[in-house]
DNA sequence: CCTACCGATCGGTAGG
DNA sequence: CCTACCGATCGGTAGG
């Protein structure tokens, strides 16, 4: 958390007391104490609490969009002619557990705390979630088309992929017992075998 | 939510603003509106906003650790001498599964909002999740020890397993396309393929 | 970035 | 279960 800027530093503080305590518990003057000023300092930064929560869903969500782009167009690079749907949801799983780890308070506010924002915010990042769950679902579907995976509701699986990754952001610490990368390793194995069924 | 006293029924209405909107942003007076009385009409029946709380999320607790007593008990009828593991952990899947349908309200509470709870209740509901979590990481071992199941750690196993029936919390809704028991079918089949691994 | 301050709302109490 | 009310805190503004 190397800030550049002072609303940068702020975004980053916030992310951190409302992934802990949730939006709605976290006060301005709680963000304003651990930067160390007053209350109404801030706003000489922002424009009003609810921005601040904005901000941090924002680009969090951009961060997952991108990591996303970034391991399928991987993905897809390896192979000429028709993707590998295994390989790709697995590189998308890594994706979406690094995100997470490299920044688990602005990961876990996108999670959990995107449903204190208001009218078009909420709405817009309400869309962006559904596109980004999609992109797993679909996935899915196509790695039954090819035959990959054995399984019958592609919706189904896709909340629970999701619902199994992201609860990463309650329970990762960069001190736990294992390290990110081993972490990403293990849920990568667990959703393609969940997804496989294999001959058993 | 058939309410036999006016304390239940107090906490049947504040379980779903919880679960909405979060317990900081609810307020006294929302729960009151939401039984058509006034804001401290309620201190008649409660004594604070957190002892509602708690008693949503102790009751919560009670659901899901009999539900799972339940399970296992007749998961372990079946068998006169060692448990099948698989068979036990399908069992407290489609239990915690069926808690969380039954009344999502209270159960999704359960998962997200105890963080809200302070002091000895918060230490206290927290030894009772650890000890529920225990159960699965406990079977999971147990699968492995059998060689039901093929994988190295039963403790990101739990948590991954817990993620993703917890997520239901968010996602389910009676209305929705598939019925509870289709949905806990589709789960159960899912953590078991992603345990047993198979001979791929 | 500060002090001084605003109206609104919070959880909760008194007294019926 | 009500009205009237409490001190504390909320998000935010004014004016430097």
């Amino acid at each position: 958390m190397v800030e550049v800027t002072r609303r940068r530093a702020i975004e980053d503080v916030a992310s951190e007391l409302f992934r802990a305590h949730g939006y709605a518990a976290t006060s301005v003057r709680d963000i304003a104490r651990a930067l160390d000023i007053q209350g109404p300092s801030l706003y000489a930064h922002v424009t009003s609490k609810e921005d601040v929560l904005r901000a941090i869903v924002d680009r969090a969500a951009t961060r997952f969009e991108q990591a996303a782009d970034a391991a399928l167009a991987t993905a897809r690079a390896g192979h000429s002619a028709a993707l590998d749907p295994a390989a790709a949801l697995a590189a998308l799983v890594r994706a979406h557990v690094r995100v997470i780890t490299d920044d688990v308070g602005t990961a876990g506010v996108f999670v959990h705390e995107w449903r204190a924002l208001t009218g078009e915010r909420r709405a817009g990042i309400l869309e962006r979630r559904d596109a980004y769950e999609a992109r797993f679902r679909d996935l899915v579907t196509d790695g039954i088309a090819t035959g990959d995976f054995e399984l019958t509701d592609p919706a189904v699986a896709a909340k629970a992929i999701l619902g199994m990754l992201n609860a990463l952001s309650t329970w990762y610490s960069p001190d736990g017992r294992l390290p990110a990368g081993r972490i990403a390793d293990h849920l990568a194995d667990l959703v393609l075998r969940m997804l496989q069924g294999g001959s058993r």
